[in-house]
DNA sequence: CTAATCAGGAAAATCGTTTTTTAAGCTTGC
DNA sequence: GCAAGCTTAAAAAACGATTTTCCTGATTAG
């Protein structure tokens, strides 16, 4: 039964403050929270109350705050994973903003598994969380209180969405591989289930029509199937290799399907990227690590972690004028994947 | 000001059940917990509470438990980083078993910067942490509550360490090589601010003077600087190689640092693993992801976050008889990385 | 001069539990 | 026949903060 150390000495309650400057609880806590109520405490009453505050090192109890105002400061998180490499730097993005802001967060990992988020979800609630923040999930769930969702698409009353900015996402990637003179661009779609596909397809498929390069579909495959990680890419640019239509740049869903990608065009005796160029999409650790190192879309994940965070913080702390939407920027990372157009 | 929404229905508190079984709060209460003072309660008013408290779907209120027990039921992580494919998988591991026994978990991230670490164990310990795990963290400060360090050799008092076995880790890895014939093995040695470094390395040596192939001096370089990810390989393999001496097999650090041994050898102008086999080290998504991908010692991650997290949760509960140490097993994974000796 | 206002702060209520104390109604023992 | 001892449960105190109500002098308005 541990007890309550809070840093090294003993407990320091509102009333011990109360007793050393010999006034009453009521009015110490009046003063130290500037409520209205203390607006008849003269200056010089409110200074003693708060040296002998600090003097005292006296800190709040959590607990006895919560219970009487109802709050909890507390926000649910319920991310897919957290050990993939994108839900960790959401998280830690959320986790940074959230205590700066004195919040707490709890989470639960459901792995896309609708039981689990239902469970979930419902722990939060009872656990007192007084919004949540979803990171990469498509269920239509509607949760009783203020929500943001990352990577989200999410139409419910109430719900906030941190979105990439899909349509500058393609606009980097294939201004770079146009400029570098490729003409003939084949693309991997995303699979139905993740998040963001079928955005980013439309985006891809918009800018290259309004640089004149239009996708031809014999140059698309879409991924499919419970795969993750590059084995969902190999099996799919394979494909499109065999068909045996030219192009000199693969557009990749992700880096992980990229570094699937270039596997598949090694093994058919190309090269990466004097044969054909490959960009990717994420920019996840994998992306610098891998040889050749992957020029791809990068998406600033610890930032849509905060702003998540912080359009949840302030809508709980009263803001009734928040977004429905909010679309972050992402950039383009040139690294050894993508080089001039062999002809 | 978001209320506390527990669920659906508004907030049932334990009057509520109280008044529909016209009882007093405190039986309820009492009957709810089991408690001792309730043993005179008859069986029958016993089952009565009881169903009325499922029916009303009564759940305590946290915070007001929380204040009268003077227990929070949270713990402290304090990890180096959670996006970085290590720290993530460790929490996921202890965020799986906290919450299945009812507790929460709150965090700070310091990367390694020590005042951050003071001031976030300082914080977690004001909001009412009841024990604290670290991750990855060599630091000696002492913490006034029960600590246990995942990858951290802690030795004061009231600390359990939760370390990967390294002896094993070595004799794996190195059994796979000398099976493969080699004999003349490289070994890159950890940055000493990695809490596993000189373990890893001791453990190393002493497995190799077993095989009969002690490891020479001048196949030796360690890590050091800022760096991380494989930029930190990179130089010091090339050293390595530039020394001349000659070596058919490198063990590397960890994983990060032998992607970038692999691009060091290959500018060398040899083949890995037809001229160097490489061996990595924890794991990580890129180590799969890589090509070649690579064979490494595998570290249980997910399993050291429970471990940590069963064995700080059990002293919270109470028990005094906790170990001071808990090795876990490392596995090999044989991947692209590893073949015959070259002669 | 009296009544209303105000300054300054104490006292009490409250949040929802848990725990300790008290108490009423029976039974039992002598 | 009556104190002692069970049963069964209510009542009250406590956890530590916040908020509302109340109180006492002093000042001001009419």
């Amino acid at each position: 039964m541990a007890l309550n150390k809070n840093g090294s000495e003993s407990v320091v309650t509102l009333k011990l403050v109360a007793e050393k400057v010999k006034l009453s609880p009521g009015t110490v806590s009046a003063v130290l929270n500037n409520s209205p109520s203390a607006k008849h405490i003269p200056e010089i009453t409110r200074e003693r109350i708060i040296t002998a505050a600090r003097e005292l090192k006296y800190k709040p109890n959590l607990m006895a705050r919560s219970l009487r105002n109802k709050r909890t400061y507390t926000i649910g998180v319920i991310p897919t994973d957290i050990s993939d490499g994108y839900g960790g730097h959401v998280i830690a993005g959320i986790e940074e903003y959230a205590r700066q802001k004195d919040y707490f967060f709890i989470t639960g990992i459901h792995h896309h598994d609708p039981v689990l988020f239902e469970k979930y979800s419902r722990l939060l609630l009872e656990r007192g969380a007084e919004g949540v923040i979803t990171i990469d999930l498509n269920l239509q769930h509607s949760i009783p209180v203020p929500t943001v969702a990352v990577a989200g698409h999410r139409q419910d009353e109430g719900a906030t969405n941190v979105v990439l900015d899909q349509r500058l996402g393609a606009q980097l990637a294939l201004d770079h591989l146009v400029s570098l003179g490729h003409r003939h661009i084949a693309v991997m779609i995303g699979n139905p289930d993740s998040a963001d596909a079928s955005q980013r397809w439309g985006a891809i498929s918009e800018v290259a029509r309004d640089l004149g390069i239009p996708i031809r579909p014999e140059l698309t495959v879409q991924l499919a199937g419970e795969e993750s990680g590059p084995a969902l890419g190999y099996p799919y640019a394979k494909m499109l290799l065999e068909r045996g239509k030219k192009f000199t740049a693969l557009f990749a869903y992700n880096d992980a399907s990229a570094i699937g990608a270039i596997r598949a065009i090694r093994e058919a005796g190309l090269r990466v990227p004097e044969d054909i160029s490959v960009v990717g999409f994420d920019d996840i650790e994998a992306a610098i690590f891998h040889s050749p190192s992957l020029t791809t879309v990068r998406q600033p994940l610890h930032r849509m972690g905060e702003i998540a965070a912080k359009v949840l913080l302030d809508r709980l702390e009263g803001n009734e004028d928040w977004p429905k939407q909010i679309a972050v920027k992402p950039e383009l990372v040139v690294r050894e994947s993508t080089a001039k157009a062999a002809n």
